[in-house]
DNA sequence: GTCTATAATAGGATAGAC
DNA sequence: GTCTATCCTATTATAGAC
């Protein structure tokens, strides 16, 4: 068992060893840069470990720290996906409140901090498949989530498959035209269209 | 006027400059490999130039031509949706259009070629004021194609300013979900869910 | 406008001492 | 496991002949 007395919402406080230093350096700048404008010497720095420590860790180079990285960010999102899901009263409120903690989250950082997944996988679509399957594997994880709490909401199976696409489609567009155009607007739009949209499918009992 | 007999809907054929056929591939190769994976020597090689007529024609340097790349796959994708917005009954139908043609795409360069200004924009998020105006621009051209569409089909004003921000949220999202996990099946769920989305706001007379 | 050569720097990756 | 030094290649950008 680790050392005890962790919060397990958020990234471990206190003594956190050189391997994860570096995979949490690697997903924050490849978040904010994409996979070719971050640089494993900026990764190092920033995680105050040495080159010869990352090499350690990550024989296989950028590309396998850049897997790490996705996990990475799949996990922390992922956290913060759930408690929104099962905080609010139902899967439309929800919506309602993903979209603002994305708003939010991009506000707060000047829009230079997206999804962490987006901008890591994209531009290295042709050349590694280890980085598409893990930013593929990300994005299954997200819909699966949200499709557990859709049928928690007695939404029919095929809706909420259905559905779980659309929203984390939509989630993702939307944070991306948001921190395009530097405005909260898209997301607070598309938070009320999905929560009007999941209300179609409500348990009806019929159609 | 230019020499005659041009295809206005695609590229022009025959005689093409020096200076557009550079934009050109700095358009597809950062569509494909994103800004920091795109070398200006490739992109020099790639458009049958020399490095000499690139830095020519742009003395700004990548930035400047990242900025009329961006220009050029923003005139290429709105005359695709203006012709796809206009084929279509309704814009209920369009959108199943518009998801269809996105998803053919993507297919057809083996999931490579997503949206030509995401790839570009992302990952210059802080650094570069040019390059993200130029792609908030973009998303804003591309919002009011689909606005006035919307608004031609008698869809109140309000309700339509917000759908045409969902609506290019939702297929920019779904393209990139489409793209990463190497399916159609995003994009043809969404554009199925903005059908249905935007047959709420419908000329219903009044709710 | 086009070409070649080159400057100046930064990139990923490795070797080997400690 | 950590550190420093280094190799090799690629990068952006410029200079100047033609």
């Amino acid at each position: 068992m680790k050392t005890a007395e962790q919060d397990p919402t958020k990234d471990a406080e206190r003594p956190v060893g050189t391997r994860e230093r570096i995979v949490r350096a690697a997903s924050l700048l490849m978040q904010r840069q994409g996979y070719d404008g971050t640089g494993i010497k900026q990764i190092s720095t920033e995680a105050g470990a040495t080159l010869g420590s990352v090499y350690h860790f990550f024989p296989g180079g950028k590309q396998q720290l850049a897997v790490a990285a996705i996990g990475h960010g799949e996990r922390e999102f992922a956290d913060e996906l759930r408690l929104t899901l099962d905080g609010a009263a139902d899967p439309a409120q929800a919506m309602i409140d993903c979209a603002h903690r994305l708003a939010e989250g991009l506000r707060e950082s000047d829009w230079i901090e997206g999804c962490p997944v987006t901008s890591t996988a994209l531009g290295t679509a042709g050349r590694a498949p280890d980085i598409q399957e893990a930013a593929a594997a990300a994005f299954a994880n997200w819909r699966d989530l949200v499709y557990a709490r859709l049928r928690r909401a007695e939404i029919a199976d095929d809706d909420a498959r259905d559905l779980a696409h659309t929203v984390i489609s939509t989630l993702e567009g939307a944070e991306l035209a948001a921190q395009v155009s530097r405005s909260e607007r898209p997301l607070l739009t598309a938070g009320r269209h999905l929560a009007q949209l999941i209300d179609l499918y409500g348990p009806t009992t019929d159609s």
